[in-house]
DNA sequence: GCCGTTTCGGATTCGACTTCTCCGTTTCCC
DNA sequence: GGGAAACGGAGAAGTCGAATCCGAAACGGC
């Protein structure tokens, strides 16, 4: 149970506390490179000590992804924050959503975070909600400024980067930065009068089978 | 093994017609609903006959989904002759992916299937190729006709459109003609000098929570 | 160093799920 | 009516991951 006597209550011992921070970074990583339902023995495997010992640490799969995700929000937050600031909302919206693809398209952990977890981890859903907030900010003062058009809400956006989120590990692996691409495109629009420069040229039709082979391949955790 | 002597080799008996009819009717409903991945013993019973008979008739998962989805792929072919045949490109495009969408917006199976199943079903590589090159082929005519931006690739609408499809079930249960507000949206884009009437209303925000939380919740099929 | 306590580890148990088969029974067709 | 074909449902077999158990090892105050 509790520490009893010979251990100060918030202290742990050395080597519990070494295994837990062993147990953090192994499942940072095991998270970012295959999603958040990787077994709970491999990431015990790949930190090297018993799965037992994760167990102990952290009691549910939730817990674990609460740790090791703890300050994502607060960067969320501030890239928000500094979205806002800027003078001109569009530029303000594109560098938002350029910092999230950025990590979303590198991360199947955060991935999976955000394009399904979001209801079962706490906490969660209030990022969630400040983030549609922020985003609906944004695109009221688009809006106000004439650069976004009138007849949009912030679920549309919202709708409609999801699912695109939740291709863009595929993407990064074909090409790291594809994601700009996919961004400015979806952004602008493929009517002949949006035409705006694409950052990064675009892939050849030779990666459609395979693109689609593995796109949905991971299982999506339930969690 | 093969029908030896008291059948005529290409003729079921009356029984086992009957409930190949009512296997593939069931299969259909099924797949329809709960994606491609519904357990076969449930379609089996759904069909209302014992699981053996379903494993006798269809060997496996994969024989059963190409003899249900036997006709779709000359639908797609059919539909994209009719788009070619329009005069303006952009409306071709638009009616054909329209066409798409319907289906897809209405029939996770038809959703897997178009999403993720692509290379493990007989002959549906040969349509996903034809598919590509339908589009291929309107989007040079309407880049031609100065409708559609000259930067953009086969491609790159196939891998905007292919997430955006794998959603639409969850905005279907929302609302079923949902699926033309995104679609317009995708091909409009946001920015304000490319808008165009969108033809229905927009969700409210308070479907935010429950759409992230169910848009994925199916587990994907390996098949 | 010693000793009681905490922590470890990994083999094992548990449980949920599907697929697929076996074989006695029923249905069909001639 | 009789022989072959088809049926059906129970259950065997396999998979996978979560969770536990308990003897062994590590720790840290004294």
């Amino acid at each position: 149970m509790a520490p009893s006597s010979a251990n100060p209550p918030g202290r742990l011992r050395r080597d519990a506390q070494r295994n837990r921070d062993l147990l953090l970074a192994a499942a940072r990583d095991m998270f970012s490179r295959h999603g958040l339902d990787v077994p709970l023995d491999q990431i015990a495997k790949e930190a090297g000590v018993g799965n037992a010992t994760l167990y102990r640490h952290f009691p549910t799969r939730e817990a674990l992804i609460a740790e090791v995700f703890a300050d994502a929000g607060a960067g969320l937050a501030a890239a928000g924050e500094e979205a806002l600031a800027a003078e001109d909302a569009w530029t303000g919206l594109e560098r938002y959503f350029g910092r999230i693809f950025e990590l979303v398209a590198a991360d199947r952990g955060i991935n999976d975070l955000v394009t399904q977890a979001i209801p079962t981890i706490p906490g969660m859903i209030e990022i969630s909600r400040g983030h549609a907030a922020t985003v609906g900010a944004l695109i009221a003062r688009a809006q106000e400024q004439g650069t976004m058009r009138r007849d949009v809400v912030t679920m549309d956006l919202l709708f409609l980067l999801g699912p695109l989120c939740r291709a863009l590990p595929a993407a990064s692996e074909l090409r790291p930065d594809l994601w700009r691409r996919y961004l400015a495109l979806l952004l602008d629009g493929f009517r002949a009068q949006a035409t705006h420069p694409l950052p990064v040229p675009p892939i050849g039709e030779e990666h459609l089978d395979r693109m689609f082979a593995d796109l949905w391949e991971a299982e999506p955790p339930e969690v």
